[in-house]
DNA sequence: TTGTTATCGAACACATTGTACAATAAAAGT
DNA sequence: ACTTTTATTGTACAATGTGTTCGATAACAA
């Protein structure tokens, strides 16, 4: 890709991002991002469609990021852990988002963070289907597996935005504790 | 209330529910409202600030109805329940979501339900902290409040979701076990 | 009946959207 | 170094939506 078309894209990006820590979706204006990206209108446009096919693209990119990491994490730590227990997995997403490198948190912090946490929600939804194995129901339950999935993600979602909204006082591993004493 | 002020409050709410019912909050204009509803443009603005309001009013009409009803309910039933586990107040609040008096479920099941689920989750909440028995946590875990009652919220309001989501094919009674049994 | 109040329709200023185009600057190919 | 291609820019533009104003009309309450 162009060294151009990166600049835009990433100045448009973190103009979109800071907006969106601060005000509400609707209420931003391609006008105001175009203004805190330093970019021409034109050029917006050229770039996406609408403003939806911009957060639907920050988001992609923002939990491919994450999930891909933690994949890679998992298969980098494999032998260190001997085992993909829901702990480790668990562990390594609450720490890196701890760490923050992308400015997740305040995105998931925000006042409109419904399309982010349901995002969040789809992408860990896919890594517990292609690893069935780690969260085994009970086996004298009768649940749909389809319910069963639903349940732990949403939890795990949940679990995390009650962290970041209480201040992230607890370390990665009470939370960890917490999320398995529910499942 | 002046009968023309109902009227016409009416009439947008209604107006209002079928358009969610069919396209995005975003997408929905106050010209289509105002259409939709027979209405003049400066009575839209007499009753609702701008188009947030309305949302905010009407989500908060729907919820005060049917948890009041839930309550008052739980009321009159209390002599044949004889307590209030948690099995009945599931059940009372399921089989009065499946009669779909408020038209309530289209707005659970729409596109942008964001909105409605967050109010539905204050909702129980609320609930569950007047009467905090009905949900005890196992006592060998160290959860703290907070945490716990926001998981059975979200968890509840998950469980709704996924029924509608998935045709309302069970029973509010399978449904009530599903959730029990993961909580 | 009389006074009050809600509604109406039309008009209005204003903001936002998405597009078009010619000029300019940066990148890539030769 | 020269040329070609491509991205960016600024401006202008039509189209749409927002929220307000105002006089006229109809429904309401006393």
């Amino acid at each position: 890709m162009d060294r151009r078309q990166k600049k835009t894209r990433e100045a448009i990006f973190n103009a979109f991002t800071k907006l969106l820590a601060k005000k509400h979706y609707n209420q931003i204006t391609v006008g105001e991002i175009i203004e805190e990206a330093n970019v021409g209108r034109a050029t917006f446009y050229a770039h996406f469609e609408t403003k939806d096919f911009l957060l639907k693209e920050l988001c992609e990119e923002l939990f491919c990021h994450i999930f891909d990491a933690t994949k890679a994490d998992g298969e980098k730590h494999h032998h260190i852990f001997e085992c993909d227990a829901p702990t480790s997995i668990i562990l390594h997403l609450l720490q890196h988002l701890q760490k923050n490198d992308n400015g997740i948190l305040e995105l998931l912090a925000c006042e409109n963070n419904d399309l982010f946490l349901r995002y969040f929600k789809e992408n860990f939804k896919d890594l517990i289907k292609k690893q069935p194995q780690i969260f085994e129901k009970k086996k004298n339950t009768e649940l749909p597996d389809d319910y069963w999935i639903n349940h732990i993600s949403s939890s795990f979602v949940e679990t995390v935005k009650w962290w970041i909204d209480n201040g992230m006082k607890e370390s990665p591993e009470a939370l960890s504790e917490y999320f398995l004493a529910v499942i």
